[in-house]
RNA sequence: GGCCUCAUCGUCUAGCCCGGCCUAGGACGUUAGGUUCUCAGCCUAAAGACUGGGGUUCAAAUCCCCAUGGGGCUACCA
């Protein structure tokens, strides 16, 4: 059975660049049926940080990765390396210095694996030095605890970042030396940044839970990140988790490194929102609202529902939504100035104001329809376009020029609330 | 520097393994037009790439070599 591993280390949060590793191994468990392990390595004890793990794993839940089994601790296995140390000095493999145990390279081999995206990678002993097995301070190195884990956790597929890749020829000679059997690797491709480095704070936001809190929904950003450095093929995609899952294989993933495009997520992001069923993103506007303390416990759920599905098209983030909800349920509008000044400031403004409200009172329903025809009877009697009307009283009922169609707004709005808003302009 | 690795539109990629169907396809973004009450959306269109040089072959984006460029590693970090 297939069991692969995501290894985090609780020294920051979850970016970018490890949730699209996790993602990987996740979706190759998934896909074959096999187990996806986490492993925490937390053998750093003065960067180790227990806020930073839930931070992770919230990020790891956030985006569908559920986990098999439960977490293993390397902090809680330091006896484990120790032993495996100490048994590698038996067989004269290695030597202690000091406090430190040290694996001992023997020159002028080749060491070589078959990558499963790479292909054959080799390389020569010469390049490697004698390896630090338990450091001074009694905590196994990187690359010895990973070899001891991931050979007594049964891995048997380590799919990870190629900047292991030199790595690993330090880790079969250690496997080898233990009498592990060697597990298959897949070294998948950095995610740069734009200027081709590596992704880092410097290039905008690179933790889960920032995109999470700039809007974006966790379908969309799961799907851009399996776009990363993999493609299904017929030019699919939009392709909801189920699809991945069925359709994903490591050796399909790219070597090339991917640069991360906000554009492309951001447009992803939208189709999401305009796709999802209604429900679900009346909820998901909902927690996001909540979040950013826009609403509270009283909030009309029903009238938020219509705004929702009058706005979903023509949104491309959840944060959108902030904006949208101010319009509909903040007493005091907040004004565009230049789209007052275009609008409402003109000689005749006053006039059409004051006119399209007498209509608008005298109206015996307030609904989309009702209004629209009345809108354009008005127009039709001042001898105007229904626009003249439309755009000083769009301004009028939401501050600015941009939004959902008129109609739609003003029956979302309610004939009190539309009333007292022109009336400011009359 | 040494070692490893990668190389198709600005970006993500399809094609490459198993050469011909590639005058290189799609998506994002950009630009233009259409639709509408605005914006957005949607529809249509346009511009836009095989890093360079050598081979191999009747034929190369696809195979080989070199160069160039990018990235990674070179820690008692992970």
């Amino acid at each position: 059975m297939v069991r692969v591993r995501f290894a985090p280390s609780p020294t920051g949060y979850l970016h970018i660049g490890s949730a699209r590793t996790a993602l990987f191994n996740w979706l190759y468990a998934r896909h074959t049926g096999g187990q996806f392990i986490l492993r925490i390595e937390d053998t750093d004890k003065v960067r180790s940080n227990p806020e930073f793990l839930d931070e992770i794993l919230g990020s790891l839940k956030w985006l569908f990765m559920e986990w098999d089994g439960e977490l293993t601790f390397q902090s809680k296995r330091f006896d484990l390396y120790k032993k495996y140390a100490e048994a590698l000095v038996e067989k004269k493999l290695a030597f202690r210095e000091g406090a430190a145990i040290i694996f001992k390279v023997e020159k002028e081999r080749r060491v070589f694996f078959d990558d499963m995206i790479h292909g054959r990678i080799d390389f020569s002993t010469d390049e490697i030095k004698d390896q630090v097995l338990m450091k001074s301070d009694g905590t196994p190195t990187y690359n010895f605890a990973c070899v001891v884990d991931d050979a007594q956790m049964k891995i048997t597929h380590v799919i990870r970042g190629d900047d292991h890749i030199s790595n690993t020829p330090k880790q079969i000679l250690l496997y080898n030396a233990l009498g592990f059997e060697i597990p298959q690797f897949a070294h998948i491709p950095l995610i740069l940044s734009k200027d081709g480095g590596r992704l880092s704070k410097r290039h905008g936001a690179t933790s889960i839970f920032e995109y999470k809190n700039m809007g974006f929904v966790a379908e969309a950003l799961v799907n851009y990140l399996a776009l990363m450095g993999w493609a299904p093929g017929n030019d699919v995609e939009i392709l909801p988790i189920a699809e991945m899952i069925k359709l994903f294989d490591v050796k399909n993933v790219n070597k090339t490194g991917a640069t991360f495009d906000m554009d492309k997520l951001g447009w992803l992001n939208s189709q999401y929102i305009k796709n999802m069923e209604i429900n679900k993103l009346i909820a998901e506007t909902k927690e996001f609202l909540k979040c950013k303390g826009v609403i509270d416990d009283k909030f009309d759920e029903k009238k938020w529902g219509e705004i929702v599905l009058a706005y979903k098209e023509r949104t491309r983030t959840l944060e959108d939504f902030v904006s949208v909800y101010k319009i509909f349920f903040n007493s005091e509008l907040e004004y565009d100035e230049k789209a007052v000044e275009k609008y409402l400031k003109k000689p005749n403004s006053k006039d059409i104001i004051v006119k399209c409200r007498a209509v608008l009172e005298k109206l015996p329903a307030f609904d989309h329809n009702s209004i629209e025809g009345a809108y354009r009877k008005l127009a039709d009697e001042l001898k105007m376009k229904p626009a003249e009307l439309i755009h000083p009283t769009r301004v009028a009922i939401s501050g600015k020029t941009v939004g959902a169609g008129l109609f739609e707004m003003m029956a979302i709005l309610g004939r009190d609330a539309v009333l007292k808003r022109m009336e400011k302009f009359c």
